[in-house]
DNA sequence: TTGTAAGCGTTATCAA
DNA sequence: TTGATAACGCTTACAA
């Protein structure tokens, strides 16, 4: 459809096409106030509008960046790359978005498409299982953003949630409510999951400060579908937890429609706090008491650590952005006496 | 970082480039085997990787689709998205998203920037504002396909929710479980707004067929926030609804919030149905009766046509895809006798 | 079966 | 102040 080219806006306008670029790239200095006008004719009369391919291909850069997501329809995934559209946004870059869907053959895949393509950058959620992919990168200077979740064993600026802290702040916040019977609830431990495995050593290490000793019974690990009969069969045992930490929204789907399936009342029999900011958590009955993640800033932050990145190609040691959590305090805990 | 490029692997390889570029493009027909192997080696021993960019000057595609949405943390968006990416990523193309943010200015500008990105084609979640930006595009013979809204005086292929026919479900649903007053609960209309007129208009109508009247006071347009005081003084007044239509999830918290903020119980003094399947409909109390979007097909409808269109340039008449709503009776109405 | 050379639409260098 | 001309990295006739 697009056809008319800088050398037809040049031919009309009687003049070269390096004149032309000098006139698009604004740089009038040298440029007569008659040529400047009639390029700005011609531009308007043949409908002209630059293709951004060839100047990229000339200039090797593309004013676009990578994104890659192991979760599209996770609501911290949309909410982050809200903030790193508008970003993007705001510098005139544009975002490529891409889900690897937790497969670590198709993060691979898109990586080396996306380099093919030329993106200035890359922000990753990361599969966790792709060491030498981003290690390579890494190698060859690569800008490159971690979010969510790292690498084990590669070193790149990464900006994750402080889950040690939040962790803590879920124990401590049902300790000083008078709980003392704490489950934590998740989904199975694997070693390639940082976050995960952080929630589950931060909660262990804040029972431990707060001298609680941690049944093994009360640590839920299963997949989210199987959490509601799991739950049951803890609580037919004895020694019911009388509080719940779900390390994330998703297990706390699994811990609500458990407390709908059964006649247990929150937050009188059971308190519950988890990681995540749900939607519901204010028209839920109880209110949901919630430790959430800076989804915006984080994302905001990731954009403009790529930036750095791609501005100043050296760059120094990696860094690790924790970002504190932030308790919402509401009603699905109540001070036990 | 990268430089190695065709014409280093065709030096390595001792071949020309015409012979590499073949050999990238599979056109194995007329080569030795043993030439295969050396730029094979070649390419692996270089670390070689083709430079999308330069490809696509040459051939006019990009093998990129731009989508430009006026709302990213919707729901409906997240979901449609996520069958883009899926069918694009099927066919080995990739996704520019941008978010419009309903700033018609915004939509414009990154209609603009997306072409001169030299993307293959375009879905857009319309502001509904950009009547000429569009017809432009048309008449060019761009591949667009609009996705959740219309531009009024554009003809386009279009994917959207049959909202007639959701409105009279919400009706007919209600009336048959003996409600007879029905409210609706919308953000104010406007013109540019299809799905929002069609769904109002679909209550009218449907509520006439049944024949009841709509009480002015029973049609509830107010912006999402100040709703539940709305509410309030709507049910501070005589002739309380027995039942609330809410045209979207935004609009069901609204009704949520205020529900919770008073003594109200639902289903028993009131019930409520709403367009929009909510992640916490089934955990809710009561267990929220709603009416869903096939958002995934809707996603993958869009991308499918918009495929016909780019393959094949010159297309017939538009057409309006209308999806089925479908309608998830869970336990938030209940037989009124 | 492989190589030469001419583009694709820009930008950049250097003359004029 | 403007214009030739050579890149950028790849594809594609056409030749050899």
């Amino acid at each position: 459809m697009k056809k008319v080219t800088m050398a037809d806006v040049a031919k009309l306008a009687n003049v070269s096409k390096s004149t032309v670029s000098q006139y698009l790239n604004k740089r009038y200095e040298y440029m007569s106030e008659e040529t400047r006008k009639r390029i700005a004719q011609a531009i308007e009369e043949l409908g002209y509008q630059p293709n951004v391919i060839a100047r990229s291909l000339k200039q090797k850069t593309t004013a676009t960046i990578g994104v890659i997501v192991f979760n599209m329809l996770h609501m911290l995934t949309t909410q982050v790359l809200h903030a790193i559209e508008e970003e993007c946004q705001k510098r005139g870059f544009h975002v490529i978005i891409c889900n690897s869907n937790d497969d670590p053959e198709k993060e691979k895949k898109y990586v080396n498409m996306l380099l093919a393509k030329q993106v200035d950058g890359l922000i990753v959620f990361p599969t966790g299982k792709n060491e030498e992919v981003y290690r390579h990168l890494v190698e060859e200077r690569f800008p490159l953003v971690f979010v969510d979740r790292m690498v084990p064993g590669v070193e790149v600026d990464s900006v994750l949630l402080d889950n040690f802290k939040a962790a803590e702040m879920a124990v401590d916040y049902l300790a000083s409510h008078g709980y003392d019977r704490i489950a934590i609830v998740l989904p199975p431990l694997v070693a390639y999951n940082v976050p995960r495995m952080e929630r589950f050593e931060g909660f262990r290490i804040a029972m431990e400060k707060r001298g609680f000793v941690v049944d093994e019974n009360n640590i839920i690990a299963v997949t989210p579908a199987l959490l509601p009969d799991e739950l049951k069969k803890r609580f037919a045992k004895p020694e019911r937890p009388n509080a719940l930490f779900a390390i994330n929204d998703l297990t706390l789907m699994g811990v609500l429609r458990f407390v709908k399936e059964t006649d247990i009342c929150v937050p009188e029999d059971l308190a519950i706090i988890n990681i995540d900011d749900v939607p519901f958590a204010d028209i839920y009955t109880p209110r949901l008491t919630t430790i959430a993640q800076p989804t915006f800033s984080m994302g905001k932050k990731a954009t403009e650590q790529l930036f750095v990145q791609i501005e100043q190609k050296r760059k120094g040691k990696p860094r690790v952005f924790r970002f504190s959590p932030i308790l919402k305090e509401r009603t699905s805990i109540r001070r036990k006496d």
